[in-house]
DNA sequence: ATGAAAGCGCTAACAT
DNA sequence: ATGTTAGCGCTTTCAT
């Protein structure tokens, strides 16, 4: 049998409720005896029992808040697919999820989606947002008050957060480096379409793309941005496949997929250039299908959101922190034939 | 709040003790009564708080047994892996792993293994072994004592067993093949190598990677069965390659990695022969890291492991059945990029 | 500042 | 055959 709080009560003479205090941060307790319990439960390496806590817990169950993009961002479904499948899990272990939609477009959005959680009594919050200043202190304000805070799929490095669930960025982009030089053995000239290379992220795979090329006989031709708009892709697409008549393949970092698709087509080079891209959106899905994409590489979002959750139940419910701030998601490669 | 126990034994007008009899299924309960109590509660959709039932199964925490091959079998490391990343989460909700280890050249060792789990009181069963008529008949004992039972890995089938979790061995097949026509754009002969065409998993395999071929200008111009020994691998390898001096391609449904390699390596082939295989034993990590394999397809054992536990507690403490009798796990492709 | 006790929903041992 | 009751380990309210 386990250690239990009677038993660090017992050894330290006080009752239970004194010890549960102690261990749950709670005021109240005599310095010199708060010190007595964190050393008495220390040396009997106490962990809290998930059931009991989880059935006390009952009555009031501790308030998870959830901060993400809203739900036309369809990217974002598969990730709260993964959320309820732990949410799932959980059931009845004592906890209670409260979403918060938030349009980033605006700039405090995220900061005032934590205040919110907060104030309507949270005790940990998953967060999805962009990487700015505002955000990170706000981050830091919730983790000062106790509250365990974790980025997902996109994370606000440097904040206080317990950890960050999400995709290797720089191993997506070497993974279809290495597929280029798995499809061609020799010299090959190749595309990068990206939405933006302000982003964080499409930045970061270009330049292990880019680098890990470096030293085979693949050529970057050129690098257009899309900004995730149809027309812009089309396009620079457009006259990217004339000025560059002798292309061989592309790399779809991700802009506009429908776009690229359109364009090749058009262009009448379906299925004579060789396209590796990036997640699985529909159009790429389609695109899979009809044997126009060769391969796609997933960031794996139902696990980012299957992974955050429990991360921070565990956190919240045994105290146990996750082994490293940053959680990779597997960055996993499909083919047509993958697809059910 | 959910529905509790106490709420259905007011409704039947009966004591929860009763409830709880009729609700485990123990004897001593008058038909009429045992009836009346199922009624209400079906019609008020009791969940049990698996929270309160962990807790009270702490005194005697319920025996899980797991039946599967001995330590020395490398493989079964990331399943044994997965399964303890599952226990790990259900760590003081009311759960006792217990292993047995068998050796599957004994005919009904399987069995025996059966018989000694349910001796020992277990209430569940992870049954990993051969799909023979000995280990069918003892998991439908099992299952009729009311002793679900989950196989993982290998299925046992026609068997009772609640359901099974494992690859997807077709599919398999079919990414091999679908992987070899995005190497191979024109004409091309490739080899298969499998263990043992007798073993229902190769045979899969090969068919489907065959099917998937034929109407590609893909050739597979022969099979070779290395019965997962060196020696013999090696010497058809050998011979095959001089047979084939215009070999393109090979696909190692797997039988021994190494043998294959080294074969490969010594015929002066390394790097010009375009490598599938499955699976990632240690030879075809290093296999990959050197080149001389392109793609390996992985059953991603961990998430055997893993899921089966899951669904057997969940079976077991609220009784809810997995969605498919037939639980496929993520048949993934690596490239020596992919790993870490 | 600390102790005592009730209760979370379920199981199991003991009564009747 | 059925009811009663004492836990399981923790939180929380109410006394002190």
């Amino acid at each position: 049998m386990s250690v239990t709080i009677r038993e660090i009560a017992l050894q330290a003479g006080v009752s239970r409720g004194t010890v549960d205090r102690v261990l749950n941060g709670r005021s109240g307790v005599k310095p010199e005896i708060r010190q007595r319990i964190l050393t008495i439960a220390e040396e009997l390496q106490y962990v809290p029992n998930v059931a009991a806590k989880a059935l006390a817990y009952n009555r009031k169950p501790i308030q998870i808040g959830i901060v993400m993009p809203p739900k036309e961002i369809s990217f974002f479904d598969d990730i709260r697919k993964g959320i309820h499948a732990a949410e799932d899990e959980l059931k009845g272990l004592g906890i209670r999820l409260e979403y918060v939609y938030i349009n980033n477009q605006l700039p405090d959005d995220g900061a005032r989606a934590i205040q919110t959680l907060i104030a309507s009594g949270a005790s940990g919050i998953l967060f999805s947002s962009i990487d700015d200043e505002v955000n990170r202190a706000s981050i830091n304000k919730a983790v000062e008050q106790g509250i365990p805070v974790v980025t997902f799929n996109s994370d606000v490095e440097n904040s206080r957060r317990s950890c960050f669930v999400g995709q290797d960025l720089g191993k997506s982009g070497e993974i279809a480096a290495g597929l280029m030089s798995r499809i061609f053995k020799g010299k090959a000239k190749v595309l990068v379409v990206v939405s933006n290379l302000k982003f964080h992220a499409q930045r970061m795979r270009y330049q292990h793309f880019k680098a890990h090329l470096a030293h085979s006989e693949i050529e970057v031709v050129d690098v257009i941005e899309g900004y995730d708009r149809y027309e812009d892709t089309f396009r620079k697409m457009e006259s990217a496949l004339k000025t560059y008549p002798d292309l061989d393949g592309l790399y779809l970092s991700i802009g506009h997929a429908g776009a690229c698709m359109d364009a090749v087509k058009m262009a009448g080079k379906g299925g004579q250039l060789r396209i590796v891209c990036n997640d699985l959106i529909p159009e790429v899905e389609q695109g899979l299908r009809e044997g126009l994409i060769d391969f796609t590489i997933m960031q794996n979002p139902m696990q980012q959101g299957y992974r955050s959750l429990r991360i921070l139940y565990d956190l919240i419910f045994t105290g146990k922190k996750p082994d490293h701030e940053i959680q990779y998601t597997d960055t996993s490669i499909l083919i047509a034939e993958s697809l059910y």
